[in-house]
RNA sequence: UCCCCAGUAGCUCAGUCGGUAGAGCGGGUGACUGUUAAUCACCAUGUCCGUGGUUCGAGUCCGCGCUGGGGAGCCA
């Protein structure tokens, strides 16, 4: 075959002229007495390209006004200027060969459809204008990261996806094993015996590359993982899916003030590419997806992001003017309005919310002199509340130790871990990104299915 | 997992007081020399989610179930 020239290339072309062969999907044909158009889309970019046929130019000219929506085409022709409005360039068909065929039955339809009903057609809607734009920005900011991360040195780190440990309280395992589901081995107690499992204990996929990521950071100083991550939470909300990627950068001979500086630049870093390299799709997602989307991420890009204690926080709340559906009183974990009241009404932009009750956080954080809080934080942005979570760790042995003992955390399948106190044990601080929140705070798309290109949800797994 | 809402043509939805089912879009056919989700004319399409019940009669009322969506919890 000889090779086809990107549609989204070719618009980038200054000046139009020469002879060009494009390949795509049909999304509309208008065939209109002696000129037919069909508008193609391949993928690279929003717009696609308008063939122009004419029946003195092209055999099998009515043949081809019959072409279905979907169908596939090869098409070579003059890249032109196009006299009519709707487009800067078009194509003047000489050759057209239909390389897929498709029938009437094809589920895209040249209208809105909803997104429910494109999730039961998830094969089908990455040819779809707003799957399309959601998919070239998830490509992208995920390179992005890594851009982000390798520009500074970080070293990315693949920590596993199967594991043993489910102590983190982070959710609910998803079990890993090869025993056979009817007739496991059972030892004297009557209970599945896994140490006759494939890695003779009991393993799950990962909920969380944390505890592998601190290890490589008490190595390398300055890591990050990007990975899939799994909750078998039965979570049915439009922020949590069962397979999920995460983002986990952790720095040794660090404090909380510099895991929060890393968010922040972090995001702002994204905010600015996803608006410089991902113009044509946040200006389709400004006009059709949510108003006022550019003017948010630019406002981001640009704030200074505002940092408040947990102790603040619960005061401004307290004194707010407004009445909450939840209770607000120290010890309590902010609910969604609160976060949304903070950062909506309280400082109108990103804020950190540090220092949280260490009864309301993970065994991991490092405790503080006040012995009631811990060096947690959250980074809260108008719109969709904690986007960012994260915290210096506890490298202290003996401090680490005792907070298991009071929450009941056994500490021997977790020696690899305790072992990173006990030799060369520095502070460190880090924290977790779930990629989806962020594609969805960049796109404007307010259910996390939309955003995976097949989302696993309970129940869902069928594409 | 809990609470709320919904399920009718391919899609989006209307359907009054319980009386035997409709619109728009999409699709098909035809017309039209430059369209932009083209336009105009004509044509076709139903397991009213399933199941049990109330009733002379159920899309409509009641029970149970299934599916989807939203909210909460959990969290990223």
């Amino acid at each position: 075959m000889s090779r086809r020239t990107r549609i989204g290339d070719l618009l980038k072309r200054p000046t139009p002229g020469g002879t060009v062969t494009v390949c795509g999907w049909v999304r509309s044909l208008r065939a209109s007495g002696d000129v037919a158009f069909i508008s193609i889309n391949d993928g690279s970019n929003l717009d696609g390209m308008q063939l122009v046929l004419e029946r003195d130019r092209l055999p099998s000219f009515d043949d081809f006004c019959t072409i279905g929506t979907g169908a596939a085409l090869r098409a070579s022709g003059e890249l032109v200027t196009s006299p009519a409005a709707g487009q800067q360039y078009e194509l003047q068909v000489q050759e057209l060969s239909v390389v897929g065929q498709a029938d009437s039955a094809y589920p895209l339809q040249k209208k809105r459809h909803s997104f429910e009903y494109l999730r039961s057609i998830a094969h089908l809607r990455p040819r779809t204008n707003t799957f399309g734009a959601v998919f070239r920005l998830r490509s992208r900011l995920a390179q992005a990261v890594h851009r982000f991360f390798d520009e500074r040195g970080f070293l990315y780190v693949h920590t596993p996806i199967i594991t043993a440990s489910d102590c983190e309280g982070a959710g609910e395992l998803f079990r890993v094993t090869t025993l056979p589901p009817n007739s496991a081995p059972r030892n004297e107690g009557g209970e599945i015996d896994f140490t006759r499992d494939f890695f003779a204990r009991k393993t799950g996929l990962t909920v969380s590359g944390q505890l592998e990521g601190e290890l490589f950071a008490q190595a390398f100083g300055d890591i990050y993982t990007f990975g899939p991550t799994f909750r078998a939470e039965n979570s049915n909300t439009p922020r949590h899916a069962a397979e999920f990627w995460m983002i986990e950068p952790e720095m040794a001979f660090a404090d909380l003030a510099d895991d929060a500086d890393l968010a922040e630049e972090f995001v702002r870093y994204l905010c600015n590419f996803a608006l410089q390299e991902c113009a044509e799709e946040l200006t389709f997602f400004d006009r059709h997806i949510e108003k006022g989307l550019l003017a948010r991420v630019h406002a981001v890009a640009k704030a200074s992001f505002a940092r408040m204690s947990y102790d603040e926080a619960i005061r401004h709340l307290e004194q707010a003017p407004v009445s909450f559906q939840f209770p607000v009183q120290w010890g309590l974990d902010l609910q969604k309005e609160h976060e949304r009241y903070l950062t909506e009404e309280v400082v109108r932009g990103p804020l950190f919310v540090l220092n949280y009750p260490k009864e309301i956080k993970a065994f991991y954080m490092r405790q503080n002199g006040d012995g009631a809080t811990v060096a947690a934080m959250d980074l809260l942005v108008p719109k969709v509340g904690e986007i960012i979570g994260g915290s210096q760790r506890e490298e202290r042995l003996d401090q680490l130790e005792r907070r298991m003992q009071e929450l009941g955390i056994a500490q021997e399948p977790l020696w690899w871990y305790l072992d990173s106190r006990r030799w060369g044990s520095c502070p460190h601080a880090g924290f977790g990104l779930g990629f989806e929140r962020l594609v969805m705070y960049l796109s404007g798309m307010d259910n996390i299915r939309d955003v995976i290109p097949f989302p696993r949800t309970p129940r869902h797994a069928e594409f």
